[in-house]
DNA sequence: AACAGTCTCAACCGCCTCGAG
DNA sequence: TCTCGAGGCGGTTGAGACTGT
């Protein structure tokens, strides 16, 4: 019982690392490993804290870190765990390989947080801005974005007006067809093409919050999910049968009290792009041989789950929202080459 | 060129949890 | 069982970079 306090010491030095004191503190892990902070300083001839020695090792000088712009697959991973995780930054790093919680908090708060407001997107909730005259409408002047207000599949109309409004009538478009009878090549349609972060994003927070949502209530057992499907890729036609297990396991067609079909109004586009976003889940969880709740909802990542994988999912659903070039690059390729960093 | 305002992000602060003693 | 320090975490700060006037 006779412990040193950690950061209780005259003279410790604070404020921006020097390259020398870069230098000691990775040679020195080099040659001892990670662990014990508190003797690090003393040892590695620093005046620092243990403290933050850790933090600069974790934050910084680690070598397995990933540094620099976030790629539109992480933004997306980003902001589907904090809708259902909230200002978790440490349980979103995990799902995202050589990404600090600190690197992650920090693009939020700069980027993620700003565009989605601008998007007309509380942040917190992820739901659509009660208070906001012109959701949606973003501060950019892309031309492209007159596209936006022409489809409307990324115009404001196109969110919920809150999660829990989330129509899950089987035949929920004005026209009467079942949803679930349409073609996935023929829902593909329904969006137009886009070269905009922001409006994916946009369509991204509308989901992530209803995801959220769905899993609530799916920890509550107010969901009926079935386990034993084997679903469509998201890439392969469908066959009746394999229709019939979507219709079947689909959360987003089963009665629940959570999700409350009370705006028949709402969007069909956007009810068509819930339900292929739930095929997505699906899939997610099938492929990795676990369920989406390991992704969305776990604390510890899970050594089962394949990051090229994740990534190669996340971007087959990006591409088949836009169906932009843009974003039609081979995140395999990608997941390779980080592979030989 | 100078200044002010804004943005970015590394680093710090303080609290919490866990586990050693 | 209790105490207390190490480590972890999320929130916040502030220095430097950037941008606009």
């Amino acid at each position: 019982m006779s412990r040193k306090p950690c950061c209780v010491g005259e003279g410790l030095k604070k404020g921006a690392w020097t390259a020398e004191e870069d230098k000691k503190l990775i040679s020195y892990i080099h040659e001892h490993g990670e662990g014990g902070w508190r003797d690090i300083p003393q040892k590695a001839g620093l005046k620092r804290c243990g403290k933050s020695c850790r933090l600069r090792w974790a934050n910084y000088l680690k070598p397995d870190i990933k540094r620099g712009e976030f790629s539109y697959e992480e933004e997306q991973i980003i902001i589907m765990l904090h809708a259902s995780r909230g200002n978790k930054w440490s349980v979103i790093a995990r799902h995202l390989p050589k990404r600090t919680d600190n690197e992650i908090k920090n693009y939020w708060n700069t980027h993620l947080k700003k565009r989605l407001i601008d998007q007309g997107i509380d942040p917190v909730t992820h739901k659509p801005l009660a208070s906001n005259p012109n959701p949606g409408t973003p501060k950019t002047s892309d031309p492209n974005d007159d596209e936006q207000s022409q489809s409307g599949s990324m115009s404001p109309k196109s969110l919920p007006p809150s999660s829990n409004s989330y129509n899950l009538q089987e035949t929920s478009s004005s026209d009467e067809t079942p949803r679930h009878g349409a073609s996935l090549t023929s829902k593909k349609h329904l969006f137009k093409r886009s070269s905009s972060t922001s409006k994916v994003l946009n369509k991204v927070a509308a989901r992530a919050a209803s995801i959220g949502n769905i899993l609530s209530a799916s920890m509550e057992g107010t969901l009926i999910s079935s386990t034993s499907l084997s679903p469509p890729c998201l890439n392969d036609d469908f066959s009746e049968t394999s229709q019939l297990q979507i219709d079947e396991y689909d959360p987003f067609s089963q009665p629940s009290e959570h999700i409350i079909p009370d705006d028949i109004s709402m969007n069909t586009e956007l009810n068509n792009s819930a339900y292929d976003f739930s095929q997505f889940l699906e899939q997610f969880g099938n492929n990795e041989g676990d369920n989406i709740q390991d992704l969305l909802m776990s604390d510890v990542s899970s050594p089962s789950v394949d990051e090229c994988d994740i990534m190669q999912n996340i971007t087959d659903w990006s591409n088949y929202l836009v169906e932009d070039s843009d974003f039609n690059h081979d995140t395999n390729q990608d997941c390779d080459d980080r592979n030989f960093i």
